[in-house]
DNA sequence: AACTAATGTGGTATAGACTACCAGAACGGT
DNA sequence: ACCGTTCTGGTAGTCTATACCACATTAGTT
């Protein structure tokens, strides 16, 4: 890897953690851009060249393509909901550090402690919230993508849409039932109960 | 009803039209507040006074407040999924001008000529497509309160977040598909089809 | 080592959304 | 006709975000 790369991935985890810090600290609304920019020694114009949006200062994870890597390595057995649904309990053991993390899961820093001070704030943010919801919208399309093999089948497409949207939107009510009390429930099964309630089916 | 109410309600169609009038012919981000608050003929401030913010000149309608009067109408048989799915197609109907429309619907002048126009901004601009997301969680709430006559039962809570997350995300890809499609295909049997293609089910 | 191209960084100026505070105008009930 | 309430407008300001410019650092080449 390039040492401008290196570089480049080094300000701009230490821009996001100050970010974090400074938004848990003293609030989200409360804290301009100048001020994560000083906290983190760059200037303003830096920061806007590494997170295009305040929001993003927040928002920025690698979920999305942790769901698509996992979605396509499911095998294409049994409904779309279930394999939609079972992938996005499999995510949150890792997001969580529960369950089977890999070695490489690990390196990748993905096992995230900061993931339920984040949570928090995208829900008492109006700002990020709206914002957190529309990223869902990118992994829907991940999710999407990662399901049709065949483009030409545009009802598969629909029914892809249909069923990626429905099992993101019951994740989040779990999100936020789990956020409400503080990380304390399971986050996995937490996820699979709002599945089985949806879907009247078993998500592992 | 006051003067007062009556002459509030009517600057706030005026400027309501003014805006998504503009917002079609230069698009959005290139239409300012104070552009709109001049075509509706008032100043800025009154047009803040009236509009929160910029978002809402798209995203204001009555379609909550209507979700939750028909859902509380609704018999409460059958499952949380298959009430709320079959109001939000009972709700599409009125929207779109199609199907039994009442007399009182009509002079609430909830059959939207401007529909199509405003899901089609809402679509294609970020900003607006992020606030969208986050105004159908108002209506989330709107769709529990309606449901949950006992408060006392989490559980029901639960379920019914749940239930109404994931009708309203089907709903949207519903949404999208027909605005894709210029407003084409029938917008209550779309959302139908959306409905049944995640839950395996009818809905009226 | 030196030169060139690409890239990261910072400064200034600016547009535009939104707010706080204050002053005047119109309306509703007495 | 009178007074409190509500609607409206103006000014000044904050903050996010962008455009344009110049400088510094790095990568690849001779």
């Amino acid at each position: 890897m390039d040492l401008r790369q290196r570089r480049r991935a080094e300000t701009q985890r230490a821009i996001q953690s100050h970010a974090l810090r400074l938004f848990v600290e003293r609030g989200y609304d409360s804290t301009t851009v100048a001020d994560v920019a000083h906290a983190a020694g760059v200037s303003p114009m830096t920061l806007y060249r590494h997170f295009p949006t305040k929001e993003d200062l927040v928002l920025t994870d690698q979920y999305d393509r942790l769901i698509a890597e996992q979605i396509a390595a499911t095998p294409a057995a049994g409904s779309l909901v279930h394999r939609i649904g079972s992938t996005l309990v499999q995510v949150a053991r890792i997001a969580v550090g529960s369950g089977a993390d890999t070695a490489a899961d690990a390196s990748a820093n993905l096992s995230d402690e900061g993931f339920l001070d984040r949570v928090r704030l995208m829900i008492s943010t109006p700002a990020l919230r709206a914002r957190h919801w529309d990223s869902q919208f990118a992994t829907q399309k991940a999710i999407v993508d990662a399901v049709c093999d065949d483009p030409a089948d545009p009802d598969l497409e629909f029914r892809a849409w249909v069923a990626a949207a429905a099992c993101l939107a019951a994740m989040n009510v779990a999100l936020m039932r789990w956020a409400e009390q503080d990380g304390g429930p399971d986050l996995p099964a937490l996820i699979a109960d709002a599945l089985s309630a949806a879907f009247a089916d078993e998500f592992a």
